[in-house]
DNA sequence: ATCACTTGTGGGAGCGCTCCCACACTACCT
DNA sequence: AGGTAGTGTGGGAGCGCTCCCACAAGTGAT
């Protein structure tokens, strides 16, 4: 009966079966062609690839995600509440990456929001389902239990900031150490000895590799590490001004501050100017991100740049080739799944 | 032959048969609950979300979406070399409600990049394949093919920032003319008299309006409309530098600029800088967007914000309805789908 | 008691793929 | 000649749903 046949005819795409009709194949060989496998004859593949140009094929997703359990699509995870993920340049230039690098892919990319309990209910349920061939994890603390859930479950994982120096999941990070170091050593080179730090959050571990940079940068040059000069921030602007106020307490002849990040540089800016000093004659500033506010401070903050773009590009690559070997990182042993990408420092007349 | 139930049953999750068989119940019924049909009775009903639970039975997509020809996903289209899109705080804020709102929702949330014209044929063929409910498009250039593109494959979609007066997607923008009507009240309420204008991209729909607001507040203040102080922008610092340059030759006695973004205000107060003028003394200043380059400018920038994540909220909520009316609004006639949210003033130092 | 609805329910028939077994053919060995 | 491998191909079975038809049971009018 055309019965069937009229159902799929009426406005609807072409299928498999059609192709192969037209082709004058089997299904069978249609589906080798579509999936580039070797075996098929050059002649078949050629007119297999003619019907499908000819019809305009297009291959239905959900048939396949059915068939073959896989999705052809990652998700990235976005932990909302945490403004710092979505302050500029982080987001926006991670997704670019991500997007360009997945552009050579069938894969989707899927933006999951996992703020609330809700969502992170809803999320816990998306991924137990499989819906997802693997994730993309961004800024993590180190007691989310994100990471552990995806390993039990054996989804693909790649996250981007270990939690820690025994990070299990497949990672990719900017040098936080070297970054910081390179921050002190320009400072040190300028003339400065009384360099504080204002830390990030240090349940972060990156936050925790930017002091460590600091405060070997400083022993390497022979500058003994005054505790006094170390205050903790937490990435935020009033984090930094509490920060700075602290310091000028504590150590008022510091004549350096390296901050963990732009916006803590910002908020320390306005308490160094409220006490009078001059940057940088007085205290030279040096923040971290490179981000809008950097360039447009007065004066122009002088920032560590970390390869945000590339970082998102090398997630995509770690997690796709996890993905092709189907099976997470954690249970291949200690092979090479930690990519740390080099940072640069943006001199600017802050310093 | 248990073959088939192995597969199944190793590590595999429930699905609707085995929900309906512990519920003693069809597979239709167990459907119907699913999906929320009235057609079931109250205990039956009790019964099978009893099973659910047991089982922690989740639906599979892909089944689904085959079975019912539809996807349960939304594309959210990104025009990635649109820098301007990707700036503070336009993206971040308008995934935040979209986010927000879909969380609400099974829909899930597709990022598609169109940047490259191999992104954008992707992107066509993806859309000729059904393979997303809905379309949100953003900033959309007057030229765009995408949204006839959309209309004409019958795909629902909401685009943000109309192209013109005349648009037939259904549409969410904030109020352009009034924001720029009330920058401009705000200049003339300090005594400003010579206001210079430095426009967005002209081919921005967004933009002319923001221009007749300007004029408009002029003409009804009885102030003349001088198109010396009406210089054409791009959105960009670059452009704002290089309007600024071109005001201050022609106009010398401008004592007032509204820009039509952030940046750009950045861009002209550079050069307001080098000329020796003071903000906001001798020029006030006025930006668009409220972005975090208005809050760390010196002086901190008055600037003009738009209820974005409002916004991203109102896209969906227009999307889900056309889905649900499982057509777009383009064949509804003249109804309701164009929504325009109001601007707020945000007054600082630099007027 | 008969007919006509209505309400609730079960289950067959697909949706469009992939997987895999079966089968022709063609080599190339003994 | 009879085996033993390959190589390329067709098509059945099934993935887990939704849709819809069939049918049982209840309700009220005739």
């Amino acid at each position: 009966m055309a019965s069937h046949g009229a159902r799929g005819r009426s406005g609807g795409r072409p299928t498999l079966e059609e192709v192969a009709a037209r082709a004058g194949v089997g299904r069978g060989t249609v589906s080798r062609v579509i999936n580039g496998s070797p075996r098929v004859s050059d002649a078949t593949r050629a007119a297999v690839e003619a019907a499908v140009a000819e019809l305009g094929y297009v291959p239905n997703t959900a048939a396949r995600a059915l068939a073959a359990n896989r999705t052809d699509a990652i998700a990235l995870v976005v932990p909302e509440p945490e403004t710092r993920f979505f302050a500029e340049p982080y987001f926006s230039d991670m997704l670019k990456g991500v997007g360009s690098e997945l552009a050579d892919t069938e894969m989707q990319l899927l933006l999951i929001f996992a703020g609330s309990d809700r969502e992170r209910e809803r999320l816990a349920q998306y991924l137990a389902a499989h819906r997802v061939d693997g994730v993309l994890l961004v800024s993590v603390h180190a007691d989310d239990p994100l990471p552990d859930l995806l390993s039990q479950l054996e989804i693909p994982a790649v996250i981007s900031g270990p939690r820690s120096a025994a990070e299990s999941l497949a990672s990719v990070d900017s040098d936080n150490y070297g970054g910081a170091r390179s921050a002190v050593e320009h400072l040190l080179a300028r003339g400065c000895r009384r360099i504080a730090h204002i830390t990030g959050r240090l349940d972060v571990y990156g936050a925790q590799r930017r002091v460590d940079g600091y405060r070997e940068a400083l022993r390497d040059a022979g500058v003994a590490v005054d505790e006094d000069l170390i205050e903790a921030g937490d990435f935020t602007e009033d984090g930094g001004r509490r920060a700075m106020r602290e310091l000028l307490r504590r150590a008022p002849d510091v004549d350096a501050v390296f901050a963990a990040s732009d916006v803590t540089a910002a908020g320390a800016r306005q308490v160094l100017r409220e006490a009078g000093r001059r940057i940088p004659e007085d205290v030279a500033l040096v923040g971290y991100d490179d981000s809008a506010i950097a360039r447009h401070m007065e004066p122009p903050l002088t920032s560590v740049r970390q390869p945000i773009e590339e970082m998102g590009r090398a997630m995509i690559d770690l997690l796709l080739t996890e993905i092709a070997d189907r099976r997470p990182a954690a249970s291949r042993g200690l092979e090479r799944h930690q990519v740390v990408l080099a940072t640069e420092l943006v001199e600017r007349t802050s310093s």
